[in-house]
DNA sequence: AGTCAATCATTGACTAATCAATTATATGTT
DNA sequence: AACATATAATTGATTAGTCAATGATTGACT
């Protein structure tokens, strides 16, 4: 049996829709934006990160990297410095209040997980990430 | 066993990023952007629409909603007129030029499904699809 | 009939992303 | 050493969304 392509092409939407919803949700519950959250997971995890690297981590451009910084900045939730090893380069580093604030966004984002995934089966949520996944990696080639 | 919250809590930005990405790849293709090619999807299934249905199926606010019909109606793809029966609310119906345009976007739309999908099962798309549906009511609640 | 409240659309101010152009630095070739 | 090219970050202009305030119309109550 074949399947529709009219219900292989909602799913395009939805992801956007979904995308957007949890964006939003993210936020209200936790009073930091999911990027610049996912940008302090990496931050939290390494001494050091180039801008770069948070580039490729979270896939937004060059130019948005460089204003969310500058809010974390003014937040004091990292430093900057240019890498003495290649002037062009900028490492970040995140500073204790950011790591406060990291750690402070757990229960919201726990609140925002729990509500998404009431009622679907641990099976099914990892096989969604699976898919997910692949879909990801097939969307960037 | 116990999934991780890790795991589980990436798949918030995974979602995210991948809404990103298909929006920008339909649109490359397309020449339309997925909100409003959306939006032509409801009005190519009836003869007139209120621009409020158009806010509830598209999921964006009313601002919005307005902004899009603007540029629509710019490129002759939309005619709205007050409803005479309740002048508070906008009558949308789409054009002939709508409709064509439409239609056209189906070759790069199936460009873009083709590759997101491929490698992937009709079943697990089908699995992905449904706890999409999941989610997103979740998310709304 | 006249006012008060509710509803729908619009506008303005803001945030987050994109792309294109620019600047600063580093690298490689003659 | 000098110049051309490549790389990293920044800035400016544009698009798509949010929320809050306003405007216009309708409906309901006295």
């Amino acid at each position: 049996m074949e399947v529709s392509n009219q219900q292989f092409g909602q799913i395009l939407f939805l992801l956007k829709s979904l995308g957007n919803q949890i964006t939003q949700n993210f936020e209200k519950k936790t009073g930091l934006s999911l990027t610049r959250y996912e940008m302090l997971v990496l931050l939290s995890e390494h001494e050091t990160v180039l801008q770069s690297e948070l580039q490729q981590f979270v896939n937004i451009d060059q130019a948005a990297i460089t204003r969310h910084l500058k809010i974390l900045e003014q937040h004091e939730f990292v430093e900057r410095k240019r890498n003495p090893k290649n002037n062009r380069e900028v490492l970040v580093q995140i500073t204790e209040k950011g790591k406060t604030m990291f750690l402070n966004c757990s229960p919201g984002k726990k609140e925002v997980t729990e509500q998404l995934y009431n009622g679907i089966s641990s099976e099914k949520i990892i096989t969604l990430g699976e898919t997910l996944q692949l879909l990801y990696d097939n969307s960037k080639k």
